[in-house]
DNA sequence: GCACGTGATGTCACTGTGCGCCATCACCTA
DNA sequence: TAGGTGATGGCGCACAGTGACATCACGTGC
């Protein structure tokens, strides 16, 4: 990231990277599957503490209910590393490549948490809705968070987002 | 799309698409900025035709009514060519690559829906939660008009995703 | 009819990504 | 001590994508 900040992400060859991290490019490739992936290495974590929220939501609670939990998780996993968060949004949204990787892994998310809710017997397409509108909310509450002058809580945030949202589909 | 059926969209070179083409790769790179974007050239057109419709919606309309207005136009643009869409698709959903380029694609389509709705005086965050919900909708509704048996209108799917939505977030 | 500008295309050379293959080296174990 | 294993480096390669220059067809003005 040090060097994506320094000279953008094009500029930047995964050469230079790997000299900086003291080893080679051909041993940077077999840790990550190419240069944006660096960049996305904790996004795994993110999802498994996602689905496991929304698995140990309450049996009765609502889809969205159990969707709303994982955004809980989500709000304590990132509401703590404010400026990294940042520095890397910064750097991702400068870089087209860099968005779209984001945005794959946003979808996996989105897969993932629509799995988690057919687990719990939620039916397609009410899952995929959930589950897409959801990360939505995540979205739009998350770049709130990162560009508010105050820097409210992020759990807070999100539960205005996800309010914002119900009254708008009222 | 030819070779990407034929040979995958990995195995297929760009000398080989401009070759069938009749030209050469340079000129391939003169008129589609990578390899992806010849699956996209269509994606501005759909994107202005949205736009338009949200913007001719009656200023009466709440701004999930004018997103409502958008998704109907969609249904018009795309419902005709069901066959095409279907392999399209099938070429997509099996490339990384091009998943990701969809998703960018529709990232700016939220986007320009956004922008129009602030045009029309709805303020954020609702502005971006109701164009993000509305692409959500979109994606989820043309995906299982894609994948229906009975073939039914798409814009009826529009419809009753939209409706689904609604009955979530109640 | 001729010179000139313009736009589309081709050719060439080059950088960088990403991967396959093999060599090397450290470390562990029978 | 021999052999296995995992991490790394080195090398070559195919391909994507770009910049620079040449070529060619075409109008347009004189």
């Amino acid at each position: 990231m040090e060097l994506y900040i320094e000279k953008g992400f094009e500029q930047a060859t995964v050469a230079e990277i790997a000299e900086r991290a003291g080893l080679t490019a051909r041993t940077f490739f077999r840790y990550f599957a190419d240069k944006r992936e660096v960049l996305f290495a904790g996004s795994a974590n993110l999802q498994d503490a996602l689905v496991a929220a929304l698995e140990s939501a309450p049996a009765t609670a609502s889809p969205m209910e159990a969707v709303a939990a994982a955004l809980d998780r989500a709000a304590a996993f990132l509401g703590e590393a404010r400026e990294f968060s940042q520095k890397r949004q910064a750097v991702i949204a400068a870089n087209a490549e860099l968005r779209e990787r984001e945005l794959i892994k946003l979808a996996h998310l989105s897969d993932a948490l629509a799995d988690g809710l057919r687990r719990r017997g939620v039916a397609d397409p009410r899952a995929s809705l959930a589950a897409e509108t959801g990360v939505a909310v995540f979205r739009v509450a998350f770049e709130r968070w990162l560009g508010d002058p105050g820097s409210r809580d992020l759990e807070q945030i999100m539960r205005e987002s996800l309010d914002e949202l119900k009254a708008l589909t009222a």
